[in-house]
RNA sequence: GCGCCCAUAGCUCAACGGAUAGAGCGUAUCCCUGCGAAGGAUGAGAUUGUGGUUCAAUUCCACAUGGGCGCACCA
């Protein structure tokens, strides 16, 4: 790009590269920024103002850089204004129109293998607003990765062994019934997962019977196990359901049952590194800077850390990953510092291991929801509700469509809501869940995105006899500000897997569709007498419908051709 | 007690150490006999506090204050 190549002239010229180019927010600024000045005044002792004067007069004889820049002037001390003349602004930008199958594609990853661990449904529990963040999250950062030409392995890991398991099987046996379970899966599972914790409190003695049939269940106990397998069915079959709706899928799902059989050979392993100690009846591993890790309970029973180990090691060998990306809750992070911690005493860290955190779904009251007390948002309910809301809104909008085009729509705008208010916000942060935002379709939301995304396809579909359009006609201020912007698409890409987090992404198509709507406003296209001006136009939005189509893609939401 | 994360407009959120701190909701005023008003235009409105580093701090560091999460037989 222009920017690559004014940052290598510049450092060839002074020999200096310590510099950065930035990108101004107001174009009426100039193009292109850089912060040369400050740098070689510092290093010489000299003012930045008459430095970067004498930076300006060397540049603007500089045979190169004046074919390409129209002028360049001081602005601010230290900074240099650069303005792009126009012709390498459209050839830029022509070179991005012609390749339009590969936006944002690059060789970054180029054979090079990501697995992205998300959504981590737990057998038992319904899905729920808290595993929503993780889909959605670990679906669109193995979307980014893809579109960086990575080799992706999409993993759910499923939460399907453990002590919670010797709960509800104990909770099933006391107060259980088939018929009822039969019924309604999910909600009496979720019922007994509740009672039992009300019980608890009154009956202490609970706790270590939920132990014990989680011990018999990881001995092999017949019954135990054809209860387990029952729960599991019941639930993979409710999470295929879900999963359907928010058109997520993966390659593998394989959850920390499958890890049952390797587990004593992997605590073998840990015993061999020389690592593995007793303590209080348990066997942990001890670590520096951080509380050591329990391997084994003093009852025999397994681990969470220990089946993530033995399947860190199955990950390891059967795919070789440059990167693991665990797209997991903030309230974990000390159990993969333990994690990554053992992973390296081990000699496990040949991928490099990220936990890619993110806040809680906080209830309306800003408080936590707890599975244990049944308070909790489900994500079927939730979708239902979203998705009808959306074909309301969809029937009240545009009366003209019939009943199984509302319901395809609504759907995709529905759905496209859900995801589009998490994706837009840092992970980091806590979002306190609120059903009125969640429900806006205007402002900065999916439904505004696809909206846009309509209004100008629909510009394209009546326009019968258009041809290639010339972008060097394009000069209006919204017209070079779309222009501009298109270009940075690639980056804003890019930077998400820098960051593992996709709001700049969903920031970076707002401003775009922002932009595109400014120009709808401004400027009528299809009536221009001028046909030169209007095929330019033309080929302008055709390119941002091609760019809003495909970064909503990215972010796990469709468009449409109608709304 | 120790560790990690967070603090920006009335509310919900943005901002690779960079220029005039951006949006949405709400609010005030305006724009459909004009390619779809789920839109556009114009306003009012903000960096928790005190120091430090830097040419430049919402961003980095220290302390204080206020929240959240976690800290051995849960996941």
């Amino acid at each position: 790009m222009l920017k690559d190549s004014l940052k290598e002239r510049i450092a060839s010229k002074f020999k200096e590269d310590n510099f950065d180019i930035l990108t101004p927010p107001d174009e009426k600024l100039g193009d292109y920024s850089i912060n040369l000045a400050f740098i070689l005044a510092k290093k010489n002792k000299t003012a930045p103002m008459k430095l970067g004067e004498e930076i300006v007069k060397t540049l603007s004889t500089d045979k190169e850089i004046s074919k390409r820049f129209s002028s360049v002037t001081l602005v601010a001390p230290g900074f240099i204004n650069f303005f792009i003349k126009k012709e390498f602004l459209q050839e830029e930008l022509k070179g991005i129109y012609k390749d339009r199958d590969s936006y944002g594609r690059s060789k970054i990853g180029r054979g090079e293998t990501v697995i992205v661990e998300y959504c981590g449904t737990n057998i038992a529990k319904p899905m729920h607003v808290g595993h929503l963040r993780s889909t959605i999250i670990g679906d669109g950062l193995a979307n980014v990765y893809k579109t960086l030409g990575y080799n992706v392995i999409r993993w759910n890991y499923i939460g399907d062994w453990g002590t919670q398991f010797g709960k509800l099987i104990a909770a099933y046996k006391i107060w259980g019934d088939k018929d009822i379970l039969k019924k309604d899966p999910m909600g009496t599972m979720l019922d007994l997962y509740v009672k039992f914790h009300q019980e608890l409190k009154l009956s202490p003695e609970l706790e270590s019977k939920g132990q014990e049939e989680f011990r018999k269940l990881e001995n092999g106990d017949p019954e135990n196990r054809k209860l387990w397998e029952m729960f599991r069915d019941y639930s993979m079959a409710d999470t295929d359901k879900m999963l359907e709706i928010l058109g997520v899928s993966f390659d593998v799902v394989k959850g920390e049952s499958a890890y049952e059989k390797v587990l004593s050979k992997t605590i073998n392993s840990i015993e061999n590194a020389g690592i593995l100690k007793e303590s209080e009846g348990a066997q942990i591993i001890e670590l520096e800077n951080l509380p050591p890790a329990l391997i084994r309970k003093s009852d025999g029973a397994t681990l969470y850390i220990t089946r993530d180990i033995a399947s860190l090691r199955d990950r390891i060998k059967s795919y070789k990953p440059s990167k693991i990306l665990y797209v997991v809750a903030n309230q974990q992070t000390l159990h993969f510092e333990q994690l990554f911690a053992v992973a390296k005493l081990l000699g496990l860290d040949q991928s490099e291991l990220i936990h890619v955190k993110f806040g809680m779904v906080l209830g309306e009251d800003g408080k936590k929801l707890a599975t244990r007390e049944g308070k909790i948002i489900e994500l079927q309910e939730l979708s239902d509700k979203i998705i009808d809301l959306a074909k309301e809104r969809v029937k009240e909008k545009n009366s003209s469509l019939g009943d199984k085009e509302i319901s395809v729509i609504g759907k995709t705008v529905g759905i496209g809501a859900l995801k589009y208010n998490d994706l837009k916000q840092h992970p980091y942060s806590d979002i306190v869940f609120n059903w009125d935002a969640m429900l806006d379709f205007s402002g900065n939301s999916a439904a505004y995105l696809q909206y846009t995304y309509v209004r100008l396809l629909n510009i394209l579909m009546k326009v019968k006899d258009k041809k290639k359009g010339d972008s060097s006609l394009l000069n209006s201020l919204e017209e070079e500000r779309i222009m501009k912007r298109i270009l940075l698409f690639p980056e804003s890409i890019k930077k998400c897997a820098d960051l593992n987090s996709l709001n700049s992404l969903a920031l970076y198509l707002y401003e775009l569709a922002n932009d595109a709507n400014r120009f709808y406003e401004s400027t009528r296209i299809i009536e221009d007498k001028d046909i030169n001006l209007r095929n330019a136009r033309l080929m302008m939005i055709d390119t941002v419908c091609g760019v809003l189509k495909n970064g909503l893609k990215i972010l796990g939401i469709n468009v449409l051709n109608r709304i």
